[in-house]
Order: structure tokens, then C-alpha cells, then sequence
DNA sequence: GTGATCCGGTACTCGATAGTTCCATAAGGG
DNA sequence: CCCTTATGGAACTATCGAGTACCGGATCAC
């Protein structure tokens, strides 16, 4: 990507920390007050700066929110490969578990909800800003789990993302209850219980009958 | 319940098709603009009366959706009872996604969710109205299977609710993902797999005793 | 009939807010 | 210095829609 074209070369620049400024603010008030709910006043007042900043670099008000959430990616996730399946499942799962409990994603998604279904465009950033990474960690520990031997060849991987993330999400989203380590470590449990090889007495691990948990 | 005190004795009676008209167009509409979105002139027209009736029925538009989220509810479930665990979770859970895929509900859910975050009484006739009656149809069913011997006696089944749900709103939520048979067979063939119980040796004999504790 | 409340429909009030404009001033390049 | 664009802040415009008021007419009880 190259420096954009159409940026002034004289003139006062623009403040760099405002740009941070303003999405950080719209973000933290999207989850506030939801996706239509927000003023940008507020967001103005939150950023400590005023309106014309806002509207300098955001056509709408829609686009300053397309822009918040595309600039809204996780941190670079570590696929952890402990040599267990069961650890590195459950490690990523504790971590998301986590993330959507305390921090401004489990805040902001539910805000988010309504407005990817009118809105492909963000529909889209929501999940490739920061559903994809943490997807794709996890089916590479899938992936090595199969190969190891603890999970049965044919595992249907889309069918085991959903499972994995989506009593997460239904609890953040729908019922309220708790995101605990007991929600990580039940989803692990299940997931090697559920997709392990139909003939235990298989292969390399040499894991017999007998489970220590 | 009694008559409700406060209806007027005398006077033209208010017309009971308009109750249901109203409601109806409110959920509708919901589910097209959400909750903040739709206007109530919108209703009016689709509900073929005036906002005059609507506001003689209901406080404000929270009030009106409030109400309309409260009227939708579930027909009754029946519970199946096949005899087999899995052809009972299947059908109920082939039933639930095929809910979610067609029809008003599932257009609702996602406009509902954000509402549900700032609205607590919102989210709890949403839970109660219809998650509720599927959720406790399920419990019964796995409650059978732990008695037939087809689950271990210490299912968590809050988890195992969540679950059998949890990927089916996480599609339809997030994801975007299909909702059709192969997810309803796969969360229930996961859950039999991954609940089963520890000795395979009881019950029918299908499978050979590999290990006694 | 009389009186009360309903009906659908239209017109209105009025608060809220997205987006614009203007100001005095700051910060770059030449 | 000069020119240009940016700054925060305040004032302004324009739109949208919830909620109200009123219309002529309908439908109940008495």
C-alpha cells in the first residue's frame, strides 16, 4: 500500500492522536449506546476534539462507524502448541472466553449485532477484524489434533468452530450466562470426547481407555 | 386473572382485530428496520388503523415493543419420545434450526439482541417467551437419556444447552453460517458422543465392556 | 335518541441530532 | 512573512419522527 495520493502536502497536517482519539471514542460508545444510539458530540467531547475533526475525515456519521470497527482488530493471537490438544484447545478458549467477558469486543458486540445484519459492509469487518484470526487458530489446533490422533479424521472443522465459539456467543448475546472457565474447559472437553477417533486402540499416542482429566 | 379493572364500560368497545393487527405489524417491522428503526406511522398503515389506535393501546413505542416482543410466543412444543435419545434430540433440534431459518423469529433474533443489552425486561420476555420452552423440552429429553443410560449421569446440562444452541445463534448471529440439517445432526451427534457415559458395558449391548471401575 | 368511546386519517407540535459554517488561532512549507 | 490547512468550540440549518389533537363517522350502553 502506498502513501495516499490525495493527502495535502501543505498546509497545517493533521493531528495524528486525533485520528486514534476519534475512533477509540466512537468504539467505547458504540458499546455504550449502541450503533444508532451514540451522538457525535459526544464522541467529539470524548476525543477532546471538535465536530468539524470528525467530519474532516469521516464523510458520515455510518462511515465513522464502518471506520471505528475496521480499526478494531485483535492483537496478534499465539497458537499454542503445548504437544496437547486438549491444553491448546482449552488455552484459546480461556483467552476468548476472557477477551469477551472484560474487554471492549464483549461490550461492543452485541451493539454490533443488529446493525451487521443491515450492513454486509460491516458485517464483513466484523468478522475478518477479529472472528478470523482467532477461527484460524483454532482449526490449526484442530488440524494438529486430527494428526496426532486425538480427533477422528473426518471432522467436520466448521461444525467444530461453531461449537467451540457459539456457546460463547449465546451466552454474551442471548442468555446471560456466565463466561467462566468452566464454559472453556466444557467446550474443550467436549469437543475431544465428541470428534475423538471412533477406535480408541489407534495409532501413535498409544492413549489407552483409561482418561486422567 | 380477572377483567382488567380499568376497561371502559361504556363507548364503542375497542376492536379486538386491531390488538392483533398491531402487534403483529410491530414485530414485522421490527424485524425489517429493528427496534429503533421502524416509525410507528409505519405500523399504522401496515396494521391498516390509525396511530391514534395504537396509542390508545400502548404508553409509547417502548411500550408497543415491549408488548409485541411479550406476544410472541412459541406455539406449544411437544416433546418427542421415540424411545431413542438421539432421534429425539435430532427432531427437536431439526425443528428449533428450521424455526430460526424461516421464519419470524429468526428475522427478529438479531434485531432484538442489541435492544435486549440496554432493556433487561426486554431479554428476559425474549428468554422467557420463547427460548424457555425449547430449552426446558431439551433438558427433559437429555434428562431421558441419562436415565436410558446414553449420557453420563453428570452431564452439565446448562452446557449441554448451550451447546445444542449455541452454534445455531452463533450462525445465525454472526457467522452467517447455514442453518439446516447437517448442523442439527452434528451438534446432536456431538453431544451423544461427547456426554456418553464413561462404561459403555450397560444397557444394550451394542458396544464390548473395556474396562470395569 | 344521547352520551361515551371507539374508528381511520390528517395535520400539527416539538425535541433531538446529523451535518455545516464560521471564528480565532495553531502549525506546517516556501 | 505568506499561504494553506488544521485546531476546538459554538452557532446554525434542516430533517426526521414520537406523540398529540382534531376531524367526521361508527358502535356500543342506556
Amino acid at each position: 500500500m502506498q502513501a495516499k495520493p490525495d493527502e495535502p502536502r501543505i498546509g497545517r497536517p493533521r493531528d495524528a492522536r486525533a485520528n486514534q482519539a476519534i475512533l477509540r471514542a466512537t468504539l467505547e460508545l458504540i458499546a455504550e449506546r449502541g450503533v444508532h444510539g451514540f451522538r457525535t458530540q459526544d464522541v467529539a467531547a470524548r476525543a477532546g476534539v471538535g465536530k468539524g475533526a470528525i467530519y474532516r475525515r469521516h464523510r458520515s456519521k455510518d462511515d465513522l462507524v464502518m471506520a471505528s470497527v475496521a480499526a478494531l482488530v485483535d492483537e496478534e493471537i499465539v497458537i499454542p502448541d503445548t504437544g496437547s490438544t486438549r491444553a491448546d484447545l482449552a488455552a484459546l478458549m480461556r483467552e476468548a472466553v476472557e477477551l469477551y467477558r472484560s474487554s471492549l469486543p464483549g461490550r461492543l458486540m452485541p451493539n454490533l449485532v443488529s446493525a451487521m445484519t443491515e450492513r454486509p459492509d460491516l458485517a464483513q469487518a466484523v468478522r475478518e477484524g477479529f472472528l478470523i484470526r482467532r477461527r484460524s487458530a483454532l482449526t490449526e489446533v484442530l488440524r494438529r489434533g486430527v494428526e496426532r490422533g486425538d480427533l477422528r479424521r473426518d471432522v467436520d472443522l466448521e461444525l467444530a468452530l461453531d461449537v467451540l465459539g457459539g456457546p460463547l456467543f449465546y451466552r454474551l448475546l442471548i442468555t446471560g450466562g456466565p463466561l467462566d472457565e468452566q464454559l472453556a474447559e466444557g467446550v474443550t472437553e467436549l469437543i475431544l470426547r465428541g470428534f475423538a477417533p471412533n477406535k480408541p486402540s489407534r495409532a501413535k499416542g498409544a492413549r489407552k481407555a483409561k482418561e486422567h482429566s
